[in-house]
DNA sequence: AATACGTGGAG
DNA sequence: TCTCCAAGTAT
């Protein structure tokens, strides 16, 4: 496969373009964002799709529009609501460039999202898919807006064996779509040929009797529909070993801090925590560093049976949860005290939500006290 | 180019 | 359990 599409040529393109687009206009999906084509909830729903099943984003993007409806409304929230909105979907970076973005149009495109393709790719968390899919979706424009499900796709149309996992071959699946792309109804491509990845042309077993574009597939052609894409593995996580303690002070408010504004998390609440060493003495370690870095001393108990596990892309958490106790004081280092109910207006990660769950539950039956 | 960056679901 | 994710972007 020394040129990798080597088989455009062969498309019947208008054909082609028909078959997908009636297709999509009978069986695509009643979602919240195809309500209407308004550049910001475009906008905001392809931030919220990215790396992220339509299932989940679903509520998140009916809550988050209810509370910024425009614009307007997202660029003057306070980042705590921002993240708060955002609490459980995860890349938490994706929600504070989408408001630096929102301030930007504000700010230097009088409020109206850019409809060109030099001036949408400058905004913050914008990257060559979403500003595709927003100059498509919402203006009408031919660009291209590939992401893997337009890959899968035409690396099976086109039997393109080109490892889609490398940063590379994505260009080459974007002269693919211009070659291709509807002049006339660029959105409803776009949009169909995600569609159909994700209901038809499927990463197992696809559904090519299903297939409005079957006719014009290489891939079922020659039978090798189950062997595309090429896609090459990513390393697999390291686990680290970690301790957290939930420290009450004697008017029962609960010592939080806020994680650093980059990196892993950024700016999520949590209970102190740290990595530990993996053999005994957890308990002795997590003393120790909550001295070290918070100057807190603290009465630690383990009292929560299990550990919790915190599985990322990259990392996997294995925390120790502590209860303790703590002398009132002024300050706390960056620990901040709040009562339980305060706790509902920070964000945090899954983690921590169920490590409060958690105790806060058997703390109501007795089982544990600080 | 390779890696950091979350999470819950499917097979 | 375990692996692979799912409408990517930033660095």
């Amino acid at each position: 496969m020394d040129e990798p599409l080597k088989n455009l040529h062969s498309i019947d393109r208008e054909a082609f373009r028909e078959d997908l687009i009636s297709w999509f206009t009978n069986e695509q999906r009643d979602l919240p964002w195809r309500k209407d084509q308004d550049p910001y909830k475009v906008w905001v729903s392809e931030i919220m799709l990215q790396q992220t099943r339509v299932d989940t984003v679903i509520p998140y993007f009916n809550r988050f529009i209810g509370k910024f409806p425009t614009i307007d409304a997202l660029a003057s929230a306070d980042e705590e609501e921002i993240l708060k909105a955002w609490e459980g979907l995860g890349y938490y970076s994706r929600v504070r460039n989408l408001q630096a973005a929102v301030r930007e149009v504000r700010d230097s495109y009088g409020g109206i999202v850019p409809d060109d393709p030099k001036e949408i790719a400058t905004l913050k968390g914008v990257g060559p898919y979403t500003a595709g899919a927003i100059l498509s979706i919402a203006y009408g424009k031919p660009e291209p807006a590939v992401d893997g499900n337009v890959m899968r796709v035409f690396s099976r149309i086109l039997s393109i064996w080109l490892d889609i996992s490398k940063p590379s071959s994505r260009k080459v699946f974007e002269e693919a779509v211009r070659a291709l792309i509807s002049e006339e109804n660029p959105s409803y491509f776009n949009q169909a040929l995600m569609e159909l990845g994700a209901l038809i042309c499927t990463p197992t077993s696809p559904s090519c009797l299903l297939c409005p574009v079957r006719e014009h597939c290489h891939a079922f052609e020659e039978g090798v529909q189950s062997e595309l894409p090429i896609k090459s593995k990513k390393k697999s996580a390291r686990k680290l070993n970690m301790a957290a303690a939930v420290l009450f002070n004697t008017d029962g408010k609960v010592l939080i801090h806020k994680r650093p504004g980059t990196g892993l998390l950024a700016n999520l609440w949590e209970f102190p925590n740290f990595e530990v060493g993996s053999t005994g003495h957890i308990r002795e370690q997590l003393h120790e560093s909550l001295i070290e870095v918070y100057g807190v001393e603290s009465a630690l108990k383990r009292e929560i049976a299990s550990t919790f596990q915190h599985i990322f892309s990259h990392i996997i958490w294995d925390i120790d949860v502590f209860v303790g106790a703590v002398e009132d004081h002024d300050s706390y280092g960056d620990l901040i005290a709040v009562t339980p109910e305060e706790l509902e207006k920070y964000a945090f990660p899954v983690s921590h939500q169920k490590i409060w769950k958690e105790v806060s539950s058997q703390l109501e039956k007795g089982q544990v006290r600080p």
